[in-house]
DNA sequence: TGGGGTTAT
DNA sequence: ATAACCC
């Protein structure tokens, strides 16, 4: 076993860093991770909205797809992304709900995140659907607590993949048995307060423990202890499986003919360096053997909000009008998040009928007199930012000449907590929207923006 | 494929 | 601004 293998959990000296904190020396750096995973949440929030639905089978559509249907409908032949067409095919009783307007989703989403973070802080969210916890220092203190008290305590909660036996002598073992439990606490406490289930998965780090989660499936659990994480991995088809690698890298890899886990563990470190480069190529190729030594980075509040609309607009004044309805909803969600976005950028996806992914983007920051009017709610600054929105429109597509857009979409990033920014500390002089009166400002955040004041 | 998100370059 | 990744 090379070093480099190793490093992550035993690194020699006087101390490591595990999440940002240096941990002594001698103590175990390995972690507990646990992964949640909601089952079919968004035909679950419809559930709970109607629960008429329960026991019928539901998809969710949107444009005219069944983006995702819950276990009735599965059972009856339905898909994930599956054409409405088929799917009311397949299943001719099946009853469909429009998810277009993701509202309650994202609020039901942030929810669960928020319950999870009661546990402990280190919270990184995954979609709407998906959270990482990092349950090491909870853990931690389980141990200490309950040291000789009552070792009948010391149960597993809910499968062990591939039943593998847990050995109460081997402290790895105890911690990841006690990461279970917590899980299973986790698990309780969605379903009594949100009233959600979904799965969970414990392992030593967020690949395998999220490869887990989805062994038993629906609303179950599986802990991974460390003898069986080889066995997990190659438990995947193709690399395709494989957390990490996407799309884009899958068809290169195939491309070097590697397409199982085994082949990636040993094509030729050097090969894939070259090819791939020497971050993508350490970081898959470690994931491979199941190595992966990426934190838990909570996540905290959204770093942007968006929304879009995929549609066929072909004239500058369709373009508007979707651009004023998406501008609407976002200032809702900016309004109630308390932070402003100093930034806003438009998305647009060209009409081709090849190339798999094509969306164009132009972005500018926001003008400070808008910004400050964006807290109290108002009209008064649609019909600026539609003129500026109007102008990143423009910038892109040229509307002498005829254009097929199939998508649009507005995005606010960029996001800055109010001035609490008081006069006379540093913060004053490093918020732009204070200090920038005394000197020009246009040009000393963002440089590469598109400063509408240019055209 | 929809309607979102993130980080790295 | 784009490209990759995730759901």
């Amino acid at each position: 076993m090379s070093s480099a293998g190793r490093a992550d959990f035993r690194g020699s000296g006087g101390g490591r860093w595990v999440h940002d904190q240096v941990v002594p020396a001698g103590s175990s750096s390995s972690r507990v991770i646990v992964h949640v995973d909601l089952d079919c949440f968004y035909a679950q929030v419809e559930m709970i909205s109607n629960p008429e639905l329960k026991g019928k089978p539901l998809g969710v559509q949107q444009k005219y797809l069944v983006v995702t249907c819950n276990y009735e409908a599965r059972k009856l032949g339905v898909k994930k992304l599956m054409n409405v067409r088929d799917a009311k095919e397949k299943c001719p009783q099946l009853v469909l709900v429009n998810g277009e307007d993701l509202t309650r989703y994202r609020e039901m989403s942030y929810k669960v995140t928020e319950l999870l973070e009661e546990f402990s802080p280190i919270v990184e969210r995954l979609g709407f659907d998906e959270n990482f916890v990092d349950l090491t220092e909870m853990v931690e203190k389980r141990l200490e607590q309950l040291q000789s008290d009552e070792p009948s305590a010391l149960t597993v909660s809910g499968h062990v993949y591939d039943n593998q036996p847990i050995n109460l002598h081997d402290i790895l073992h105890i911690r990841l048995l006690i990461g279970s439990q917590i899980a299973a606490e986790m698990r309780e406490a969605m379903y009594n307060q949100l009233g959600l289930t979904g799965c969970a998965g414990v392992a030593s780090n967020k690949l395998l423990a999220k490869l887990v989660s989805g062994i038993f499936k629906p609303n179950q659990q599986t802990l991974l202890l460390p003898e069986s994480s080889q066995d997990l991995i190659h438990s995947l088809n193709h690399i395709k499986e494989m957390p990490g690698i996407g799309y884009k890298t899958t068809k290169r890899l195939e491309a070097l003919g590697i397409s199982s886990v085994r082949d990636l563990q040993t094509f030729s470190s050097k090969i894939l360096e070259k090819e791939l480069g020497i971050s993508v190529a350490q970081r898959i190729q470690k994931l491979s053997f199941g190595e992966d030594n990426s934190p838990v980075t909570p996540s905290g509040p959204p770093q942007s909000f968006s929304e879009e609309d995929s549609f066929k607009c072909s004239s500058e004044v369709e373009a508007k009008n979707k651009i004023e309805e998406l501008l609407a909803s976002l200032l809702n969600r900016v309004c109630q998040d308390g932070r402003k976005p100093h930034t806003i950028r438009l998305i647009i996806r060209r009409y081709s009928s090849e190339k798999h992914y094509n969306r164009e983007s132009r972005q500018c920051p926001i003008p400070s007199h808008i910004i400050q009017k964006l807290g109290i709610g108002n009209y008064d600054v649609m019909t600026p930012m539609v003129d500026v929105l109007m102008k990143l429109f423009r910038n892109m597509v040229n509307v002498k000449m005829p254009f097929h857009l199939t998508l649009l979409s507005v995005c606010f990033c960029n996001l800055k907590a109010l001035n609490t920014a008081k006069k006379g500390t540093i913060d004053y002089y490093l918020t732009p929207s204070l200090s920038t009166t005394s000197r020009s400002g246009k040009h000393s955040f963002k440089m590469k923006d598109t400063h509408m004041e240019d055209f």
